[in-house]
RNA sequence: CGGGAAAUGGCUCAAUUUGGUAGAGCACUACAUUUGGGAUGUAGGGGUUGCAGGUUCAAAUCCUGUUUUCCCGACCA
């Protein structure tokens, strides 16, 4: 009766990094295809993705964002505009050639991010204070030639979303950059089931070009850290070297002030390493895009109709898993693919007037009567979805450890993995020395402080900041 | 990009040391029997060994190059 171990997937304990890509391959989310870092997103995969899409489209319209669709293409010309821009993504650009040989027209090169093709538009459309602000999306893929990939996590071609927006004055541009930040936060935690940690990126760490950096950090099971998202706040250098201006009400020119942000579908991946577990992927239900899976056992097609039925009317959505194979073989498969609830429906049960619910988080069974199967499951996917995010939580808070000394910072990070939560003075030469010493890099600025001391030099300390090693 | 390992039907691997007709399990197809934790039987289909060169009468096997994957670093959403 009691379950067994999934064959396909190595042990979380024994080596994470296998697991993950066991888990991602086993759920049918990914393949590989012939270039390395360009993954195959397989439908169960990208359903996932466009659920995601689904909640944050609609989040943005609501605050006010209009979706369009920028060229791929960016010339040399125009991405050598902004210096530090060009600097910061230099490395990792892919150009474009011709058969193979120079390019006739002038060099170009794929889109790492859109800052500049917003930009080069933003100049010609923008002409009053009647424009501003001017509130853009686009749903895209990007390329940046990393050199180590990995599904989801790190890839070549990215599928993300980016925003880019235009603002009259410096406030109204900082409260966009907060706001969206805000956004990401709702979704990861509320949706994804993923407790985040939001600050200030540090000066060494922030977006090429940027004036200021937030981001959205998640800690995965095993201890390490992932950007699960980042919302910029420009100033208005961008505006400046691309010459962007506008006519204010006195008919004085000014510049405008910018943010851009994105998330990406390296989220996924977070919700694996977050819920996962050696049965599988565990979707929270609110970004499952099947929320319950039927296993008929033996003659039991009327009764299953019945619960379609029911599931249809209250829009849940489901699968009912008709092949031929085995129950138990069923039951393992809709484990690997982290269906939210699993319903079975059994002859052997049915005598009795009941049926099996059971809890993908969990693996809990509960026999519930016929009749309370619709209410039973109208209960648990909140509850679920609850458990998941507290279970995170707090798995996440033990791992987030505290550290005043120089002597406990290092203690830390050698007995385990996590966050290092500390007080910092904001030089780059303390920040440089903790990673030479420790691999830990600066994760984020949570706030500014008048008191302590910064826990690598002892000088006064001007923030709370976390550390941790990331993917 | 540095250091290491690997690449053989869809998957996991054998055959490589000592060159000599590529083999197994799982998966897949058909039929039958099964059905509460990855069913059983019978009969089938599917590979010329990542790719490109070279050595040889003969290459999965030896040599060179290259691509991809995984691990460890450096870099990044």
């Amino acid at each position: 009766m009691s379950e067994k171990k999934n064959e396909k997937i190595t042990s979380r304990e024994v080596d994470f990094a296998k697991w993950y890509t066991d888990v991602c391959k086993a759920a049918d989310l990914v393949d590989y295809s012939s270039v390395k870092g360009s993954m195959i997103i397989r439908p169960y995969g990208y359903a996932i993705w466009e659920r995601i899409v689904a909640i944050l489209d609609q989040k943005f319209k609501e605050t006010g964002h209009v979706n369009v669709q920028m060229p791929m293409f960016i010339p040399e010309s125009l991405f050598n505009i902004e210096k530090e821009h060009v600097e910061g993504f230099a490395p990792e650009v892919a150009w474009v050639t011709q058969g193979g040989k120079e390019p006739l027209e002038e060099k170009m090169i794929v889109r790492p991010t859109s800052e500049v093709l917003f930009c080069e538009h933003f100049k010609k459309i923008i002409k009053s204070y009647r424009d501003l602000p001017l509130l853009y999306n686009q749903w895209c893929t990007i390329v940046r030639w990393e050199k180590e990939t990995r599904p989801f996590l790190r890839s070549r071609e990215i599928l993300w979303q980016e925003g880019h927006t235009m603002h009259a004055t410096e406030e109204e541009a900082k409260e966009e950059t907060l706001r969206m930040l805000g956004v990401y936060q709702d979704l990861q935690e509320n949706y994804l089931a993923l407790p985040v940690i939001t600050g200030k990126k540090t000066e060494k760490e922030k977006f090429a070009g940027a004036e200021a950096s937030y981001t959205i950090e998640a800690m995965m099971w095993d201890g390490i850290a992932l950007q699960n998202g980042t919302s910029h706040y420009f100033g208005n250098g961008f505006a400046k070297a691309f010459g962007i201006q506008f006519l204010n009400k006195n008919n004085e020119l000014e510049t405008p002030y910018q943010t851009s942000w994105g998330v990406t579908t390296r989220m996924i991946g977070s919700i694996i390493m977050v819920h996962g577990d050696d049965y599988g992927l565990v979707l929270p239900p609110n970004i499952a895009p099947t929320k319950v899976a039927i296993i008929p056992i033996g003659k039991v097609d009327e009764v299953v109709s019945e619960i379609v039925c029911d599931l249809k009317a209250k829009d849940i959505t489901y699968m009912v898993d008709n092949s031929e194979k085995s129950p138990g073989f069923k039951f393992a498969e809709a484990e690997v693919k982290g269906y939210p609830i699993r319903l079975e429906v059994g002859e052997r049960d049915l005598k009795e007037g009941i049926i099996t619910v059971v809890r993908r988080d969990t693996l809990e069974k509960i026999k519930v009567k016929k009749e309370e199967v619709i209410s039973t499951v109208l209960e648990l996917l909140p509850k679920i979805q609850k458990d998941m995010f507290d279970r995170a939580k707090e798995r996440r808070d033990q791992m987030i450890y505290e550290a005043s000394t120089y002597e406990e910072f290092l203690d830390h990070t050698k007995k385990h993995n996590g966050f290092i939560k500390t007080r910092w003075c904001g030089k780059e030469t303390c920040e440089d020395k903790i990673k030479e010493d420790t691999t830990y890099k600066s994760r984020c600025i949570i706030r500014e402080v008048e008191d302590g001391k910064c826990v690598c030099c002892g000088a006064r300390a001007k923030y709370e900041i976390y550390f941790g090693k990331q993917y």
